[in-house]
DNA sequence: GTTCTTGCAAAATATTTGCAAGACG
DNA sequence: CGTCTTGCAAATATTTTGCAAGAAC
């Protein structure tokens, strides 16, 4: 299934720049942040990257990943239909690098929230550090 | 255990605003932003408030709770000596009034993290609709 | 022609730093 | 004195919006 397939499928136009972002989210090894798309995206403006990504949330192409150095990251669902719960992985922010992980074969725990409330994501994101800067040696 | 005390057995000095920020931070009922602590100490400086914030970061007298808005939330920490992991409870944020609870009868569930990653820290923040917010109605 | 998409500029938010005055010891 | 703390102002960084031109239908 290519970038413009998954967009149809959401209900998303297929237009060029919305086209390069989800490629670009499709290509990385982790979710990216505003930022991070504008600098790999040297032919799209900051303000379409940032309208496309509210686009994706809107229609399930894109989850927001939470956490780490407080600056939201996208990641494209995994799920046909929808982002749900049971797609979402934990992922690992290191504080060295500041690389994001992801966990892929680590689901995020499921838990019994309280009466009442209707949860509809969840982000679980450790942090410490990762192999390359030294996460055995324990500083 | 009094703010005072408390700021004192993490080793930091116990200045008038400091004393003040601790104090705002344990009677709250959920993690306070900089700028909702800004709201509640008019007598403090913002820039006050922030170096006193990331002064009780390194001492492990708070911890940082995020996700949500994207906006870092501080949390007296539990624990007498420092941060555990084993403190860390679940957050709730609400995406209609835009406050964030605290599951503290919920720790964030243990899991086992793949070799080679040292966490120091992990964050559980569901997202969703309170009671107040109608959560139950499933919109 | 009407609606949608995009880039550019600029506004609105948030975070962080520089500096001098006052507090503390 | 010398160091630490604080407020004020200002610099950065980031997110978000307004608007007009061009593309799509």
């Amino acid at each position: 299934m290519n970038e413009e397939d998954i967009l149809r499928h959401k209900g998303v136009k297929a237009t060029p720049n919305r086209i390069l972002v989800a490629r670009e989210l499709l290509r990385a090894e982790s979710p990216l942040s505003l930022s991070q798309l504008e600098e790999r995206l040297s032919t799209v403006d900051k303000s379409s990257i940032f309208r496309v990504l509210n686009l994706f949330v809107e229609h399930d192409v894109v989850h927001i990943v939470e956490g780490g150095d407080n600056m939201a990251k996208y990641e494209i669902c995994g799920g046909e239909d929808h982002c749900s719960l049971d797609d979402m992985h934990i992922h690992f922010y290191c504080t060295e690098c500041h690389r994001t992980f992801c966990f892929n074969d680590m689901p995020v725990p499921k838990v019994a929230y309280p009466e009442g409330f209707a949860v509809r994501s969840a982000n679980y994101m450790a942090k410490g550090v990762c192999p390359s800067c030294g996460g055995l040696e324990e500083s």
